[in-house]
DNA sequence: GTCACCTCTTAACCTAGGCTAAGATGCGGA
DNA sequence: TCCGCATCTTAGCCTAGGTTAAGAGGTGAC
């Protein structure tokens, strides 16, 4: 109840509101911001290496990847970008992308011009500063997923991600307590934690076997959040984010706040 | 002779000089953020993962290393931070720092008020553009230590990387037409590669005997850059920037400017 | 209804890179 | 000068994760 104002304002509203308060100019802004709406279909790149940007997006609906691709095939990606999300908010200033972008889903976008992000700073310095908390944020991610790939065995990368993601969607609430949806497919999990294939399948099913979570289909079930965190050394500091409750402990919040 | 006055501004003057013509306002206002100096020695750790962060710094002279420690003494090196480059622009934003920095050289710092950052949008909107310039292509260069953790061989991975530092380092004038200094151990580029001491170790030699690169104590010497280039599929283009022409093109082009 | 074509799953085998250990080299400090 | 410590180097062995192959579901197009 107390969410239907934020949400009105989008996956991003939502998001900047764990941070900052919302003035009325701020939402205006942020309104005029989110004015164009651009469908993509699912698995449409939208996004080329080696081409001019033109454009930043926001994420209003749907799950993307940037990625890269090396002349053999190999490809790794980089991050998944969900709802509330900004794509490319620096691109622009650089003659050519240096990775692409694809629709996991069917996606909307809303295109920001460049020229509206520097007024932006200019005009509502507030809003410009918590579109800097994203734009450090995104990076944040991008430095765990160093770690996660670089020094992280396979299991725990597994984990972590999920975990990771948990946290992510909270935040605009697409999660439920300790599931969401998971528009993947090992392929794709495999070219994001550096793995094969078939070791993300093992993997998996190692965590599956020790009671940590379960995929069925488009969805995964996190069945014990704790041991889970545990095992890949998940810490929520680089979101700028507290550690989630347990599950009982948010079972009881959320049938205290009815 | 022609980058007497750019040099006077400091590496970042540089590095910006590249993308955008400063005006006389814009460089007082460059001079202005990196008014204040900080020393810092070799080894020091001055900035700690989980703590508060406070300032932004601008690296005046010397090298540092962002890095992430996992509990049972992992390191990952998220990436180098030299000369020109700025240290966590967006980290004052953030309740706690995400990742610590030392000093691998002694250091010469300039911190910058977080306040100043933001005046410098509004005030002087270009440069504020050109720092933003900064920050993509900061997240384009861990983006790319993604790729080459993810998805490139030892091999790969060590020769990507070299010429990485190479062009950064020509960028502040801090490379020769094909060597530079390297204040570097083989366990710090073990932790920056993903890869154990030993096997760094191993590739080096074989990157040797290749004839393609050679390090002799604080020095790398490129002896090959273009089958270097080649063997680690290296494209600068995420650095927004040009390849290198090659060692004799450039030596015809250096002496054509004297 | 069936034929492609994804995606998932598992088994069997292989290799890039990790781990252990032991010198060699080099250097700053007493 | 000699000691202690960090770094480099190499050899030998081991394992996490890659590769190949083959079958099992599922599903959308016709």
């Amino acid at each position: 109840m107390a969410l239907k104002t934020e949400k009105a304002h989008g996956a991003l509203g939502r998001k900047l509101s764990s941070v900052i308060k919302l003035s009325n100019a701020e939402i205006d802004c942020l309104e005029a911001m989110q004015k164009r709406v651009k469908a993509v279909p699912e698995g449409t790149e939208f996004v080329h290496d080696g081409e001019p940007y033109g454009y930043s997006y926001i994420v209003k609906q749907g799950w993307a990847i940037r990625f890269k691709t090396l002349s053999d095939g190999r490809r790794q990606i980089l991050n998944f970008v969900l709802p509330g999300d900004f794509i490319g908010l620096f691109s622009p200033l650089f003659e050519v992308a240096d990775h692409s972008v694809a629709a996991l889903t069917d996606l909307e976008l809303h295109p920001v011009e460049p020229a509206f992000l520097v007024d932006l700073f200019g005009n509502c310095p507030r809003l410009g500063a918590a579109v800097a908390w994203c734009a450090g944020r995104d990076e944040a991610i991008l430095a765990e997923q160093v770690v996660r790939i670089g020094r992280r065995s396979a299991y725990e990368r597994t984990g972590h991600i999920i975990v990771e993601l948990l946290h992510r969607l909270r935040l605009v609430d697409e999660a439920g307590l300790n599931s969401f949806e998971l528009p993947l497919t090992q392929e794709i999990l495999a070219d994001t934690l550096g793995l094969s294939i078939v070791h993300v399948n093992r993997t998996l099913r190692r965590l599956r076997e020790n009671g940590l979570l379960r995929i069925c289909g488009d969805r995964v079930v996190i069945e014990d959040l704790e041991a889970l965190v545990s095992a890949a050394e998940f810490s929520p500091h680089y979101l700028d984010a507290q550690p989630l409750p347990r599950k009982t402990e948010t079972a009881i919040s959320a049938a205290a706040a009815l």
